[in-house]
DNA sequence: AATGAATGAGCATTCATTCAT
DNA sequence: TATGAATGAATGCTCATTCAT
């Protein structure tokens, strides 16, 4: 078998190993938005799945860890694509609007995915501390940088913490979510974004 | 057996079921806080109280039960509270400042229930719902109902929606409270309040 | 205190006792034919009877003596009233049948009482051997020794064994009692007696 | 794959299946029969059979699917193989014989069944009513049905009711299975169909 | 004697995880 | 890799019995 043929063979292999962790990993979304994490099966995600119940073991050591990489695929990509987002914008204020948007379109297109962050990734101090200590100190602090970013470009009251604004901002944003997924009326949830800055930046900005 | 000594006998009685029945919902509290309502056993709950395992059931019908009542004893006393604290006072914005002061002291004073309540009372949709749909409810619309009035007295914006701008003090406030549980430094809540505030009058006011 | 009025006195304890006692069991029989025993709980019983779960264990030992008490005082009386009402009866066959009179109708005048002894009292490897043992041993014999009396006075086959005999004429009888407990339809047992012994004695005389 | 080799495979696997089923509903008549149904505990079986006490819950839903599994079974063999048996027979009375003979014959041949099903299977009123609607009535009937034919055949009284004598058949052969599995003495059993049957039908033949 | 609150042993059932195939 | 049967630890809840009042 040449390299290049062995090449493709382990490339095709992996892809398709990633290709079953990410169903495994949409399955347990769904699975665990239904019912939550606690009185979710790990056979209820494999049938969801469409495979055995032992298979998800050669993907996951265990339930839990499925829950954690649900969590750090989805901050993940969250965070890189914020990231790329506002990479070419220089307003800082500009940047926070785009990072709300972006915050409230993500969670308003994957409902399941949603409901996961918002109620069963909370269902534990352990993964809240663990939760809190990984993605979203990283996420709250690229608002809070762009807070003091605008602080020193006199766009923000320079009496306020940056730290405690971003807090705000992001309480006010997760408030909306937890909200709308909870809220028995449909109604669109990105609008809400402007609703938020509409407040937050007349109360931050000079 | 004279009415007045069997009307004390009466009273003492409920007193002492009352006590017990508190004494099981602070153990519970104590023991969810720490391990996760999941995690945690009737055993546990008994012990702490300093109960057989089969006398929490003369008490709670089910471990189900013990949760719901946790909150909604701190939810009532908590928005009584409330009330009562704000009834004298006449200035919206000093009724705000009141009641996000109350929400930080109280739940900074007893850290086991704030544990309970920004985690394990999150972790299940189902009970997110009727915790929604329950004291929470109430809660954000006295909010709202205060903002409502300070824009008829021309304290408020008239450009935001009451609803919109409680949810986002409510979910700053909430932030702030679970930033605190979460966070590994030891600091004062209770001032988050005013941190608080100073944006939100701000961007409120006119 | 004169030893007349102490003799009363305790006279009156006793049967107050005994009243208790009756009381208990009648409950326990109405309970147990409803639930069957093993899902009768010592408090449905105390409850039937009108008192408090503790008292019931000043009177019985355990829910098992209450079974066995129910059986006993039933067995008794069953056996003690058999015994007058066929002393006076000198032809063996006649004596027969009015056992198996008696036997449908004091049973189908206490429907509860039928249930406990036709289906409760036998779930138990246990409780048969001691029931077998017991009254119910005496109870057959007595059919069986009617029966040998009539072989001697030849009314009865001589090349037939009088405990087979009983044993068929119990087995039949009992089978008619089982039968109309566990029908739908509303029937008179005791018109069976006649029936079952038109084929017994046909079979089992000379 | 072959269809053949599948075929066997599927066929080996239902094999499998069907023996382990099997292997547990030995475990349980052993165990019920000594023990008694109430006083049985799931593990008890589980060790029986040799195997882990979840593995119970994968053949059957619960405890009591087991005692009901355990009757079908049995009644279905029963009542399968007694009406192969009575096929070749022409003579009503002869094809009582068979039958009365192949009940005493086959509860003889394996006392824990017996036990399980004269005490057990009677211990509740529920499971009586369900026992009495199933195949119990249909073997009630087979006899009622010979009977009656015989009378047709004018081998039997006219003037008899054909259910009440199946009732007397039934009851005494009942009987006989009952005293001989609380008997201490050990005797055969089978036997005493001829006993019985010798009563019988001197009492229901013309 | 009577009460009924308290006890705590006991058990059916579930389900994450393993492993022989 | 994939399977899914088997495992067995874990636990909410019940209820017979006790005992302080």
């Amino acid at each position: 078998m040449s390299k290049q043929i062995r090449s493709n063979t382990v490339t095709t292999a992996r892809a398709a190993v990633a290709d079953k962790r990410e169903a495994i990993l949409r399955a347990a979304v769904k699975v665990f938005a239904r019912k939550g994490f606690f009185n979710s099966k790990v056979a209820d995600i494999a049938k969801e799945a469409g495979i055995a119940d032992g298979t998800v073991y050669l993907y996951f050591k265990s339930k839990d860890e499925i829950l954690h990489s649900v969590f750090d695929r989805a901050m993940e990509e969250f965070i890189s694509e914020g990231k790329s987002e506002i990479a070419d914008i220089s307003e800082p204020d500009v940047k926070l609007q785009r990072i709300a948007q972006l915050h409230l379109e993500r969670l308003s297109s994957d409902r399941d995915l949603a409901i996961v962050f918002q109620v069963e990734l909370r269902g534990s101090t352990k993964f809240m501390e663990e939760f809190s200590g990984g993605g979203f100190a990283e996420y709250l602090d690229i608002i809070r940088q762009t807070i003091a970013e605008g602080q020193k470009k006199g766009i923000f009251r320079e009496d306020l913490k940056p730290i405690v604004c971003a807090k705000i901002l992001y309480g006010a944003l997760d408030e909306m979510v937890t909200n709308w997924i909870l809220s028995k009326k449909s109604y669109q949830l990105t609008p809400m974004a402007d609703e938020v800055l509409k407040v937050f930046f007349n109360g931050t900005k000079k």
